[in-house]
DNA sequence: TTATTCGGAAATTAAAAACA
DNA sequence: GTTTTTAATTTCCGAATAAT
């Protein structure tokens, strides 16, 4: 008779050392009385994405230049900063575990995060709103409703669990490998960020949708917009027409990578890992196949555009679209 | 007494080596 | 290609410690 272990615990489980189980607010959770919190725990990276070579750093309390020891690559995988921390999750998780792990306000961080203000109420605006609850705004209500930085992370754990369940390995270790060339950057950029500037970001963000909006609706061609994470943000009229889709459907619900097959979501991701941190090029060109709700395909000819904030971070990408016959 | 913390055993998973 | 070995990493038991 033996009992069958959780497949992941929940890193307030984790943390405690506790049992926990599949569900997700788990049973320990939920007794406890916070199951917003519930969130799946952190773990190690995969070799091959640890110990990257990392972008310099601002100039932080805990950064040793000369602490390397091996040339070639520069390691410094914000290791000493951690070890003071109590996030147990940095090292691991994706790029954003940092961010997520900001947001939940795990224990007491004092760190090199600049951002924490332990205020409990705090705890739960990550999860309190679900990410895409964006409508069409106008640019005052942009600037009055946008409040705290967009949760990143959660979309990369959609991500991470829908390659799991639509890719083979080796589609999954492509993508994960172009994630991977950007991660340092994202993360040099993403450092120095106070929660304010998060904010400023989002709500930058936002206005800047507001704009395309308009400008989509006059372009003629099939476009839409997403975040770096995927997320759909704009549906522009003739890309519902050309696919099927219908604008609500997509609209903070779906990711891009969801509508399109699955050698295009590896291209898309190895070009845009190419592009969204380098390369002077303003937009790309390249082939995909669009996925109609019905599972029809519908080959594009497909040109992208990354979008940087004022920290020069990539933050929204518009796609066109155009059918090849 | 109950709650929390944590060393480390056992289980799980991934990578490497060995085998047809 | 499949199986075996090996190594790395995770969950969570259970004992020590702290809080009530």
């Amino acid at each position: 008779p033996k009992k069958k272990k959780a497949g992941r615990a929940c890193a307030a489980c984790q943390k405690a050392h506790l049992t926990c189980d599949d569900a997700r607010p788990c049973a320990r959770c939920v007794k406890k009385g916070c199951p917003e919190e519930c969130v799946d725990g952190a773990r190690k990276k995969a070799k091959y994405l640890q110990e990257i070579p990392d972008e310099r750093e601002q100039d932080f309390p805990f950064d040793s230049r000369p602490a390397g020891r091996s040339f070639p690559p520069r390691r410094h995988a914000i290791p000493a900063a951690t070890a003071i921390t109590t996030f147990g999750s940095e090292a691991a998780g994706f790029e954003y575990a940092i961010l997520n792990a900001m947001l939940n306000g795990n224990g007491s961080l004092f760190g090199p995060p600049p951002t924490d203000s332990n205020d409990p109420a705090a705890a739960d605006s990550s999860s309190s709103k679900r990410p895409g609850g964006s409508g069409a705004l106008t640019a005052e209500e942009v600037y009055r409703n946008v409040t705290k930085p967009y949760p990143y992370a959660q979309s990369y754990h959609y991500l991470v669990k829908h390659l799991k369940e639509r890719f083979d390995k080796n589609d999954i270790l492509r993508i994960i490998r172009a994630l991977a060339t950007f991660r340092p950057s994202l993360i040099a950029l993403q450092m120095p960020l106070t929660e304010e500037d998060e904010t400023f970001v989002e709500r930058t963000f936002q206005r800047t949708l507001v704009e395309l909006n308009k400008l989509i609706s006059f372009s003629g061609t099939p476009t839409v917009v997403w975040r770096r994470t995927g997320e759909i943000c704009l549906v522009g009229t003739e890309f519902c027409l050309l696919t099927g889709w219908k604008r609500e459907e997509l609209v903070g619900k779906k990711y891009i990578f969801e509508l399109f097959d699955t050698s295009s979501v590896v291209e898309y991701y190895e070009s845009f890992a190419k592009h969204a941190f380098e390369s002077t090029a303003t937009s790309i060109t390249m082939q995909c196949v669009v996925l109609a709700p019905d599972g029809r395909p519908v080959p594009c000819a497909f040109c992208f555009s990354v979008r940087r904030d004022l920290f020069s971070c990539p933050f929204l990408v518009i796609g066109s679209f155009l059918p090849i016959l």
